[in-house]
DNA sequence: AGGACATCTGAACAACCGTTCACATGTCCT
DNA sequence: AGGACATGTGAACGGTTGTTCAGATGTCCT
């Protein structure tokens, strides 16, 4: 992994342009809120109906469709309907990895507080 | 354990409570900004001044300094005074490796829009 | 067709964020 | 001590964000 736009993976090492700098800040700020984070996190164990992560998480729908429609939008989740439910699931684990890298970085901090 | 972890690490699979939740999103979206995601970029490669990094990036030294801050606060970069500078550096590595997953998700979507 | 249930949508509002500006603080050099 | 350089700080401004509310859309069942 050394060069830009060559291969499989990219690093934040070899640089980041315009463009993807705003790609991955969308992404990041997609999982920087608790509420969107409660949701990935219920998410996490099976894909779940809008109404039933409502009530799990304690939010109001309404306030789960919106974020999950900003979730949608970024491709973290994906929707099936099911009925006249709206099956919602992770598009991938790979969020999950995202999560506890962060996860261990707060984790690692104590201790070194100011 | 699930996948790459080596301790006692936790994991957003085990559930998120409110203070882990604050504090995933904290760190997050210390990171979910353009201006904040290039400064970490040019710390990549090495410690930087903030007046190096300022003309870098092409920010001004005041936005620089706000954001460094941000990060410092956060307990993703450290300071240290050299001379008249003060020289900034990542904390660890760590931090790159999340960029670099929100980066290869952001790549793993092209092909498959909405 | 109707009514009940589930989700989406748009407007509105308060809270937050990143930048700029003006100025304060701190450091080196003569 | 002074002046030049480097960084930090606080207020203020525009833009964004998450939530709530009210209503729209869509789906099932009788």
């Amino acid at each position: 992994m050394g060069h830009q736009r060559g291969g499989a993976s990219a690093s934040v090492r070899d640089g980041l342009d315009e463009q993807s700098a705003s790609a991955v800040a969308q992404v990041l700020q997609g999982l920087a809120t608790p509420s969107r984070l409660h949701i990935i996190s219920a998410l996490s164990e099976g894909p779940l109906s809008v109404g039933t992560l409502a009530t799990t998480i304690g939010m109001e729908s309404s306030a789960v469709s919106h974020q999950l429609r900003h979730l949608r939008e970024l491709g973290l989740v994906t929707a099936e309907r099911q009925g006249r439910s709206i099956v919602y699931a992770l598009f991938d684990e790979h969020v999950l990895d995202i999560i506890d890298q962060a996860l261990a970085h707060t984790e690692h901090l104590d201790g070194s507080s100011s």
